[in-house]
DNA sequence: TTATAAAATTTTATTTAACTAAAAATTTTG
DNA sequence: CAAAATTTTTAGTTAAATAAAATTTTATAA
């Protein structure tokens, strides 16, 4: 059994991040301050502080909340990929991109990217840097998959092959989100132009019979 | 001829940029003040914030000045590059590299990359976005070089090539600069295979005779 | 050369918000 | 009800950023 303390500071972090998340996306992270985050979360701003330990720490805390919801989206896709590995591998980018839109916002998502840069190696940084090497796992499972099921072939290493490319779509993220004039339609074509690249049809995606 | 007022305010420009390099080398980013950068120049406060608006706009300057040094060098470069597209291109990262490393620490770096990313469409961020898109366009000529030479083969649009080349170069020094503990030689080891993975001797490379 | 106008910098004064430390008050637990 | 844990209050520090007045410097023209 869980205590009534244990229980109530579930709910302060619960409360906080959803007040993070409001005001951020309501006035930007800059202009959102930490005492009117507290203020809307019911408690003071140095129990912010005590939680979060700063404003950054607090920012990447809310996005690491909805970390397992997007391992396991991506588990669910990944059960029911297409055939065709640049579908499969275009998909897997847009599943990403969409939840991360329905998350936060692209202004944002910038601090977040620029947050995670500066705090990279602290313990701040340290899930998101986790949710990254994740993802580069899942894309080298779902090339697995695709091996063998034929729709690929000639990946030596699937493992850093998946690396690589999530590091490649990451980057196609980030300019996506550094510009908001980018459409979806306009970040999933270069996507799909890098992939073709890469998988070749030469090289490693197999000719239908 | 250039009016005095014209010629000292470039050497208040010269002057603020190079205590910011100090300082943001000695102190780092956060701890540096506006105040002790002014100090140094021998200038107001006030005056930084005329001439480069706020801290970040400063850091950025103080990036865009190295950039046509880097240009240079890379050009340089370009002349005598290797046959081997492989080394060619590893010699090309490396170089930016080594370039940046001379200029500014890795603890800078990363607020670079975080304030471009924050910056990116302000007017701040134009020069920074600038060189990326020239460095992608030299990384670019170098393929069409090497193809001209029958160094390789197969490469339809360089310039569309270059630019993902660059993309997952850049990321990776990303990932370099956000990693202390990770070597030169770690980080050009990345590159390569990253590069054997897209150039593969069966896709692009000429075999040797 | 010198007075004056124009341009730019400095001084001064404020605002704002992140962050910290410590004492006071509150809540949970046993 | 006492003690342990936690939060809140209070007070303060720091530095970025901005505005406006005062001062200095440069340019210009008599």
């Amino acid at each position: 059994m869980v205590g009534l303390r244990e229980h109530q500071k579930a709910g302060r972090r619960r409360r906080i991040l959803e007040a993070a998340r409001h005001h951020f996306l309501a006035s930007g992270y800059e202009a959102a301050t930490i005492e009117a985050i507290a203020e809307t979360a019911e408690v003071s701003a140095v129990t912010v502080y005590n939680y979060y330990g700063t404003k950054r720490g607090l920012l990447l805390a809310l996005v690491a909340q909805s970390d397992d919801i997007l391992i396991t989206k991506i588990n669910r896709m990944l059960g029911d990929a297409s055939d065709d590995p640049i579908e499969a591998i275009t998909r897997f980018a847009e599943t990403i991109r969409d939840h991360v839109l329905s998350y936060l916002d692209r202004p944002i998502w910038r601090y977040v990217i620029a947050t995670s840069v500066i705090e990279g190696s602290s313990h701040f940084g340290h899930a998101f840097a986790e949710l990254d090497r994740e993802m580069a796992r899942l894309l080298g499972r779902l090339l697995e998959t695709l091996e063998r099921r034929g729709a690929l072939h000639g990946v030596r290493d699937c493992a850093a092959v998946g690396e690589t490319l999530f590091k490649l779509q990451n980057a196609r993220f980030i300019e996506f989100i550094a510009d908001d004039a980018m459409t979806d339609q306009e970040m999933a074509h270069l996507v799909r132009s890098d992939l073709v690249l890469i998988l070749d049809k030469r090289l490693a995606i197999t000719e239908p019979a």
